[in-house]
DNA sequence: CGGCATCCGCTAAGATACTG
DNA sequence: CAGTATCTTAGCGGATGCCG
């Protein structure tokens, strides 16, 4: 549980684990899959999911570089909790504005 | 997912609520059962919930006073969600050390 | 008992610019 | 293409002290 809470902080997070639930893919293409973020971000959380074993990386020595993330089994067990989370979020029948 | 990600923004936030889950705790209550917690910490997040509408704090004007926080049907259906979570962090075979 | 006020450190994240 | 470097901002959380 403490594990999970500081492996996945911050809003960026889930967001990436989810994109590469849908399959390998190169630091470009999340890019684009995860509009507004900065490449400084996904390379900070990308080289902790790594460093956790969630996310494996790998580089293709070509011209031009190729570079591909790919989820560890690990990592695809997340995939029950985001769907948990985004089932929650969806339920709510009148979203109480706050703050 | 969106809403589930800023709600519960923070290691505190999620284990507040699943604390709630095990039924209505009164301030000291929650400080108890979460060693280390500070009050400014645990208010804060009681406030954010109760503005998300995810928890109802009822103050009894009795001497001493008395607070109960509450989740709502909303708050309760987060339980899910940390189920997963749990399951997952739970699951790991062998912890890395990172970061 | 159940807070609030204030100060402060840490880290996620954005902006911008540059490189092998 | 896939980053790195630097600077800055914002928010969570801890520490301490006071109050109705």
């Amino acid at each position: 549980m403490a594990r999970f809470l500081v492996l996945l902080e911050g809003p960026w997070a889930t967001l990436i684990v989810r994109e590469l639930l849908h399959g390998p893919h190169r630091f470009t293409e999340l890019r684009e899959a995860l509009p507004r973020i900065s490449p400084h971000t996904l390379t900070s959380r990308l080289r902790r999911f790594e460093a956790h074993g969630l996310v494996v990386r790998t580089a293709y020595p070509e011209i031009p570089p190729r570079v591909e993330y790919r989820l560890t089994p690990l990592g695809e067990r997340l995939g029950p909790v985001l769907q948990a989370m985004s089932d929650w979020a969806t339920s709510i029948p009148d979203p109480v504005r706050g703050r």
